[in-house]
RNA sequence: GCGCCUGUGGCUCAAUGGAUAGAGCAUCGGACUUCGGAUCCGACGGUUGGGGGUUCGAGUCCCUCCAGGCGCGCCA
């Protein structure tokens, strides 16, 4: 039984406001978004309603007069609020009774379906296997990670993708780059014929020289680079893109991450997509050819649009049309509604590919675009520069090995995608004890200790009963209650909203919570006492924290350990 | 020049248009005979970048200015 106490309280005020309009007091037409909010002074209530503030400019009364003739007329359900008031300067507040509140710890893991089966796609990461991934990769992919987890739970149904982007310029330059390398390596060429624009990471070299260590490799350098089509497609490429691509896949393990597609550009090149698709849009119009031979993407409906080059004077399409192939082919896989992460200087792109899934025929909202704010990355408050093709730049890897995934993970999503921040690598590992993943993750191991030592004195964890609540007479017990109940609808609104950080925050409130609690009362009301009924109910409590915790670590991807010791400290003995 | 994002205590960040703007870090002062001190309690600290506007009510919405970041390619 999952009982939604906002949404009883609005429909108790919207009875009692259908009643004022029967009386004639209120005019018909006056219809508000009954919004129930959780005041900020527990002494005010579990919950509260600006209503009469809404209605003052309706009935041309005071608030504290609408507050009053509401109240005449409430009738709220029996069993769940032991009060409800009028406030000032115009609110009626509701208090839920304890048994209520209670009831509610049975579906305390029970997200509610706010998703309702739509069918949602969820791109990220999406980079290209040029290199590994570098710590700027961090933030999309742990957001996307962990939107597609709350989602999943909150009744969508998600699919993830990661987009290879395994055509191109850069492509190209990857093969130049193995290629040159691989010239050296044979003793072919020598440093300076190292293109300029080519990529200088290290891996470069390993890939190389693993290149022409085998037959096929060693003849490939030994010959001249392929022009035209084999530029960006070609034995080199697809052994270092290969390899990188792999790497990438081991890296986002690592970090928990693992998609359910990983799509190839190039195959929508090979089977004639691409091209398919720039002729419908030459026909229909929204694209026109110029008289050197370029078709561009027309953005007249666009305010201060430009059209886009889709096809290059020289025949080659270029990325835009390639994405507009792709988000048209996961727009006929059958999904509602697909959402993309991208980074934040890639913002400048959305109008024009929602022109173009418009100019196919798709419905252009049916895309949203979540977009990530850089992070800055630092070592002792100096930038770290970051550069692919300079092959100076930290890896996610590095990252992860550094920090570690739990902390890599509960960190990245703590922000708003939206703002931008700042990451120092040496802060990271200084401050790994502050750090707020081991705050949640200690209250988990607590609470695991707790029921251990108790299940070790032979008693068991009961399951739900009414009874439990007389011995749960403390106020801290009961705020736990409420905290514990806010659970569901917090993951349900973070899942709505693509905003993971509030999963974070009550997390770590909860945790605030369950420690003030333990401390004060551990020289006095134990949890495990002699007193064998309240020992139950705590326990009961306890293992309610204990789930919650675990559930919602769980949904942050991040290990929710049942113990934690204390290691590689100077703790004095 | 145009566009997108951001501006909240010393620092990092919260706050579905609602009641007294909240946490953590840092600083200072306290708390352990028994379930994990990786904890807890308290103090200090704010004109929410400036100015207008909408509203019964604005950190939140609109306008404008200032500051920072990112874009504005026949790169991907």
């Amino acid at each position: 039984m999952n009982r939604n106490f906002e949404e009883i309280a609005a429909g108790t005020l919207a009875e009692a406001l259908d009643k004022l309009k029967a009386a004639g007091g209120v005019p018909d037409d006056f219809e508000p978004k009954i919004v129930i909010e959780r005041p900020k002074n527990p002494d005010f209530g579990d919950f509260g309603c600006a209503l009469p503030m809404l209605m003052c400019k309706a009935t041309r009364t005071a608030p504290a007069i609408c507050g009053r003739n509401l109240m005449d007329k409430i009738q709220a359900p029996p069993g769940i609020f032991d009060e409800i008031s009028f406030a000032p300067p115009g609110y009626i507040n509701f208090r839920v009774s304890p048994t209520a509140w209670f009831e509610g710890l049975q579906a305390v893991c029970d997200i509610p379906d706010v998703g309702h089966g739509q069918k949602v796609l969820l791109e990220f990461v999406s980079a290209n296997p040029t290199g590994p991934l570098h710590a700027g990769h961090a933030r999309g992919a742990v957001l996307g990670d962990i939107v597609a987890r709350l989602m999943k739970v909150a009744g969508y149904e998600v699919e993830t993708e990661y987009l290879l982007n395994d055509v191109g310029n850069q492509m190209a330059m990857l093969g130049l780059s193995i290629f040159y390398r691989g010239r050296q390596a044979l003793g072919l060429a020598s440093e300076v014929d190292f293109p300029e624009n080519g990529y200088r990471g290290d891996y470069i070299r390993e890939i190389a020289a693993r290149f022409v260590s085998g037959q096929e490799g060693r003849d490939f350098c030994a010959a001249s680079y392929p022009e035209g089509a084999g530029r960006d497609d070609n034995p080199a490429v697809r052994f270092a893109a290969g390899l990188l691509t792999e790497e990438i896949r081991k890296t986002l393990d690592c970090l928990a991450i693992r998609f359910d597609h990983w799509f190839s550009e190039r195959s929508l090149h090979d089977s004639g997509r691409v091209a398919f698709l720039v002729n419908r849009l030459l026909e229909s119009g929204a694209a026109y050819r110029t008289d050197d031979g370029a078709i561009l993407f027309s953005m007249e409906g666009d305010e201060d649009g430009e059209d886009r080059v889709v096809v290059r004077g020289n025949g080659v399409p270029t990325y835009f049309a390639a994405d507009i192939a792709y988000h048209d082919e996961k727009a006929r896989r059958g999904y509602d509604r697909l959402i993309n992460i991208w980074g934040a200087d890639h913002h400048g792109y959305i109008p024009r590919v929602r022109a173009a899934m418009g100019a196919l025929g798709h419905s252009p909202s049916m895309l949203d675009v979540i977009l990530v704010q850089m992070v800055t990355l630092t070592r002792n408050g100096e930038v770290v520069p970051m550069g692919k093709r300079l092959g100076r730049f930290v890896t996610l890897q590095d990252l992860v090995d550094e920090v570690g995934a739990d902390a890599v993970r509960f960190i990245y999503i703590m922000r708003r995608a939206d703002a931008q921040m700042e990451f120092d690598l040496e802060l990271a590992k200084q401050k790994t004890m502050d750090n707020p993943v081991y705050y949640v993750q200690y209250g988990h191991a607590r609470v695991a200790s707790i029921v251990r030592k108790a299940t070790g004195m032979g008693y068991q964890v009961p399951s739900f009963s009414p009874d439990l609540l007389s011995s749960l007479t403390l106020p801290e017990e009961l705020a736990l209650v409420k905290d514990l109940c806010r659970f569901p609808g917090i993951v349900a609104q973070s899942a709505a909203n693509c905003e993971p950080h509030h999963v974070c925050f009550f997390l770590m409130e909860l945790c605030k919570g369950f420690h003030s609690y333990y401390t004060k009362y551990k020289s006095s009301e134990r949890v495990v006492s002699d007193d064998r009924d309240k020992t139950l109910a705590r326990l009961y409590l306890v293992s309610r924290i204990k789930s919650v915790l675990g559930y919602g670590l769980g949904l942050l991807g991040v290990t929710a350990p049942e113990e934690m010791r204390c290691e590689g400290t100077d703790v004095e003995s």
